[in-house]
DNA sequence: CGGAATCCCGGTGGATACTG
DNA sequence: CAGTATCCACCGGGATTCCG
């Protein structure tokens, strides 16, 4: 255990591997970019992920101050892990590697793993801040039971989670359609033909929205 | 060999994952990122990494589509392995990264592997494009036997392998120096005055050079 | 010589049971 | 709920051998 295997190279990026680069680490991460999470959330949402595993890679991180316990909800009660400003600087990492990896995602398998969140990180990571409109509105997606939205201010989108106060748009969906959406293996309006995509509000809307995310609508006339 | 072991989990990152996630792969890209490779070529920059896993990881990638085999120079003569667009599309997240793992580069040990390209890369991902310079002007670096320039054109600054044609500065330095230059952990300022650094040119161009990678020179008055 | 398959064996990591 | 302990399959590191 004294022998923490590592690369051994005097490089970021061997240094940046030996802390996130072992099995499940980044995962581990991507799970608490959407906020703190505790012990046994994190477990459910990492099926596969053994208890001894995670104990040690949280260990681990909190040793090298990527994340940290915070107590959330009152004096000590709840125990989560939340991502110091170190490991928060690892999200333009993850969104891009997330945003890459979107090329791999095939179809969706009886054995794959969904979870709203994921879909949740898939826009985020999709979102084009160049395409950022002028307007300040705000679009909000009911993805399973999970609720976020995007909000759009001063030429600046972020996503954010929670329900927006006014959003111009309501899509509601399930975490897997969601995901397809934006991997670009489905278009909004395949999706919503076949039901599985539910629109509300401003059309007009929905067609910024799909732009701030580089989203062909899949209506005719684009590219 | 059938059941190749993956997360499972529909998500971007996940599916990335599946695919450069395992030990040394990031690596074996970080080495394509400089230019086509040749097996051997890789095994001498990648210590500690067998010839099985390596033929495995290239087998495997080429087979995902992330690099392929090349010849070059002369008619199949001479084998080598590239980066596909699809493996291009990774340097940006290497990048990031190289930059977020220099905040764990430690001090230079003994058993530490150093290559004169890794401080390539370094330089390459502090590259800051909203500080380059208005000018065009290139300035370039001797790290050990390798040579690389930063040409600025046209306010954008791009680091490219090779002599530049008329450089307005010169580092001369090795690759541990310039590692550790890039990682903040030496100023260029100490590492002149240790003699592990030469500087040649017109200052004015260091000092924008310095900018350009948001160096601190180590002279006074700054931050 | 470049490229890769085949061994062996130690360490990582997956699954489950168990404990504060 | 939040981990710890234990087992064992299998991945990965090293050397050697093989093929072209």
């Amino acid at each position: 255990m004294a022998t923490k295997r590592t690369y051994q190279q005097y490089c970021g990026l061997a240094s940046g591997l030996d802390v996130v680069g072992e099995r499940w680490t980044l995962l581990i991460v991507r799970e608490l970019l959407m906020g703190p999470a505790r012990y046994s959330d994190l477990l459910a949402n990492l099926p596969g992920l053994g208890t001894n595993l995670l104990a040690e890679r949280l260990k681990f991180l909190v040793g090298k101050g990527v994340i940290e316990q915070v107590d959330v909800r009152g004096t000590g009660a709840q125990l989560a892990y939340a991502l110091t400003p170190v490991g928060e600087e690892l999200r333009p990492v993850i969104l891009g590697l997330a945003r890459w990896g979107m090329e791999f995602v095939g179809e969706l398998r009886a054995e794959d793993a969904v979870r709203p969140q994921w879909g949740f990180l898939a826009v985020e990571a999709m979102l084009d801040q160049r395409r950022a409109s002028d307007l300040t509105e705000s679009y909000e997606f009911q993805v399973d039971d999970e609720v976020f939205h995007i909000a759009v201010a001063d030429g600046r989108a972020s996503a954010v989670k929670g329900a927006a106060v006014e959003p111009v748009m309501r899509a509601k969906t399930d975490a897997a359609t969601f995901v397809q959406i934006g991997g670009g293996r489905l278009t909004p309006l395949m999706a919503m033909v076949t039901g599985r995509l539910v629109l509300e509000g401003d059309m007009d809307a929905v067609v910024r929205c799909c732009e701030l995310l580089g989203l062909e609508t899949g209506a005719p006339a684009s590219r």
